[in-house]
DNA sequence: TTGACATGCAACAAAACTGTTGCCTATTCT
DNA sequence: AGAATAGGCAACAGTTTTGTTGCATGTCAA
């Protein structure tokens, strides 16, 4: 696990994507055609978005029927928080007083 | 502030470009001919990789003399993990206890 | 000043990404 | 069964991204 995080950060690349996962969030267990629903692209581009979504496993389907049903999984950005953001917040005042310091440093000298 | 949030998730998006911001976390301020050692590309490409990351606010340099000092900015990860992945922690619980109903219920009916 | 070093800039090619069109399958409803 | 609905698949074109090569600029050191 945590091999699929480069699906992840690219997943979440485009914000055609993140609206549709904020759409999911917002909503949950939609089906294709009312995520196509104020999309400017064809049904076929949106199944794109959904099925990059669905192999960085951000988003689960059902089949029901005819339809199929998209929900969302926090999961792999949960993840991404713990594993990676965190690793940088932890040092974020830091390196930051870091950068401070060599820039006044530079001045001086 | 906030409209250049797509820039910082483009500039993740690329595996090159993480490994970099680690380099520059595990040893901040180094110049584009360090950061270049183990890349397996030219220096061109690091060059604009490394542009990336600035235009996404990741990165500050500081012209020294010939050489670029590069530094790691880890605010806009901070502000992603505050604005938007926080927005999805919240309700991780909640929306994959809602997942896990929707499967049984599935399965019920 | 001359040579070496650190970086910048631009044109080009290959690869990846995005969206479209066209057609096909499966399910539901009458 | 037949029509309408929901979705799947694949070829193609336009755009963006990425990396290369070649050359230019600026700085340091002797």
């Amino acid at each position: 696990m945590g091999g699929d995080q480069d699906k992840v950060f690219k997943a979440l690349a485009a914000p055609e994507r993140r609206v549709l996962l904020d759409r999911l969030r917002a909503n949950n267990g939609q089906t294709l055609g009312q995520l196509c629903q104020d999309m400017e692209m064809t049904r076929q581009a949106v199944t794109r978005h959904l099925k990059l979504l669905e192999e960085a496993n951000l988003v689960a389907t059902i089949r029901r029927g005819r339809e199929k049903l998209h929900y969302l999984n926090p999961m792999p950005i949960h993840e991404i928080a713990e594993r990676w953001i965190s690793k940088y917040e932890r040092g974020r005042l830091r390196v930051l007083a870091e950068l401070k310091a060599k820039l006044e440093e530079k001045t001086d000298g």
